[in-house]
DNA sequence: CGTCTTTGACCTGCGC
DNA sequence: GCGCAGGTCAAAGACG
């Protein structure tokens, strides 16, 4: 739809000269106006993530709310561990006695929900982070065995999840994330944040529009972001990225790691 | 050849 | 102390 306003290349945009270009017929006053929407686009995803962190802060508050005028009592499946069920995004580990006995002042755990094919029997979620699998269990009340995975982006990094298929939703896998990264997240956070001067390498998984957003260098370049092709390409990236699910884990640990490296209050 | 997955063995905490 | 269940280790194989 909007792409053909992609197309139209302008003479005027090619501007910037890096020191190494394929003096080829590409067009690259395009591939920089297509890297700069990317960036603004990624802007505008970044405040939306930020926007659903304000949300879910207000979600949180009001579920704690609720939790302390109604305790949830829903016995279904196990009678013990049911406790889990209410504790879902609990960020402070003290209020339940289990198990925080090895690093228990740095284990924040939270829980996410991601829907897959339930035909699937991989327990891999791209969340956008690099795993290491390192083991699989079947546990108890569930059939479906459960995969614990590290994080393998930081060689010193603690983070584990557990990812196992829910045993009443097939097509719901229930991903609890334990620790925080200490480093940025691979194909978000970083992105705004590491420069790659001279060259892209395309080596992460990731769009890396800040190129062009280096100081001094991408003036002149402003014609482009049009406010309402910029609107329409970004509801029909939102209307495509929500329908995946490989997206909306990527998100939910974003905000998950944007929670637990902020906590609210 | 390095990295990742698989999988049985092993460790640990907990309830009885 | 024993048994069980969850979690982790590590050797072996697969894969690029
Ligand atoms: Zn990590």
């Amino acid at each position: 739809m909007g792409s053909d306003s992609i197309r139209q290349s302008s003479p005027s945009l090619d501007l910037r000269v890096g020191p190494r270009r394929s003096p080829d017929q590409a067009p690259v006053g395009v591939l920089e106006a297509m890297m700069n929407q990317v960036s603004e686009e990624n802007r505008r995803l970044t405040e939306m993530v930020s926007e659903m962190y304000t949300n879910h802060s207000a979600l949180r508050r009001r579920l704690s709310y609720l939790a302390s005028v109604a305790p949830c009592e829903k016995g279904s499946a196990s009678p013990k561990r049911q406790r889990v069920d209410c504790e879902k995004h609990a960020a402070s580990d003290d209020e339940h006695g289990c198990k925080r006995s090895r690093e228990d002042a740095m284990t924040k755990t939270s829980k996410v929900y991601v829907r897959t094919d339930p035909s699937d029997p991989s327990l891999v979620v791209m969340d956008g982070y690099q795993w290491r699998k390192y083991g699989q269990k079947v546990t108890r009340g569930n059939p479906f065995p459960r995969a614990y995975f590290r994080c393998s982006f930081a060689p010193s990094c603690p983070v584990k999840k557990k990812v196992q298929r829910s045993a009443e939703d097939k097509s719901l896998l229930v991903v609890t994330y334990e620790g925080v990264h200490d480093h940025k997240h691979p194909s978000l956070d970083e992105v705004y944040t590491v420069k790659c001067p001279s060259h892209i390498n395309s080596s992460a998984p990731s769009i890396d529009p800040d190129v062009t957003r280096q100081p001094g260098v991408d003036r002149g370049l402003g014609e482009i972001e049009s406010p309402k092709f910029d609107r329409a390409l970004v509801e029909q990236m939102v209307a495509t990225l929500t329908k995946d699910p490989n997206f909306t884990a990527a998100v939910a640990a974003a905000i998950s790691e944007r929670i637990l490296r902020h906590p609210p209050a």
